[in-house]
DNA sequence: TTTATATATTTAAAAGTTTCAATGTATTGT
DNA sequence: ACAATACATTGAAACTTTTAAATATATAAA
């Protein structure tokens, strides 16, 4: 992976926050619902949105519509892909 | 490893300049001479000093002085802890 | 001991990030 | 169709980060 893409991730992990929605995120299966997230962090509806939407950028997550909600999956090849540049830095 | 600690890592990799810096220090065993950085990097010394205190006070690495310059090494415990935590998460 | 070299600190400007109120859009239930 | 719900976008304030000029400190070399 090119270092730019890396530091675009550990800009996206770089958040208490953002953390803290991939852990809830994992521990539910990739659902969650923003009402809920905002009340668990303590932040603002548009908060989160903007939080999501740096992880979904980062490309460490996707986002899939389901109806009025979204689910989200980590990718893995990302993920990895990361964590491996990294090692082997 | 604590979110918070994995989120100032995560600062302190969230910097291109400084991923060029500790590859750059991998690629050298250690050894980094600030001048030689800097036009590598094209930044002016005191950037390169706050980029490196940055990645020391993040634990990633450590800093050994031998006369005028510094050495550094990989803090490897930290750096897996890191990336186990990720890996977990 | 003076001078040169390597790096750190202070300060301040510019750029980027985080937050939320207000508002917009999409989907579902009545 | 209308109201309710889930989420996105815009705009602006507060805060943080990045950068470098100026200056300081530590070590080595002459």
């Amino acid at each position: 992976m090119e270092l730019k893409q890396v530091e675009k991730i550990a800009k996206a992990l770089s958040d208490i926050n953002r953390l803290k929605i991939l852990q809830h995120m994992q521990r539910h299966q990739g659902k969650m619902e923003c009402n809920e997230t905002c009340s668990l962090l303590n932040l603002a509806q548009p908060s989160i949105s903007h939080h999501i939407k740096k992880l979904v950028e980062s490309e460490l997550i996707n986002q899939h519509k389901e109806g009025r909600y979204y689910n989200y999956s980590l990718n893995d090849k990302v993920w990895e892909a990361y964590l491996n540049t990294l090692k082997k830095l």
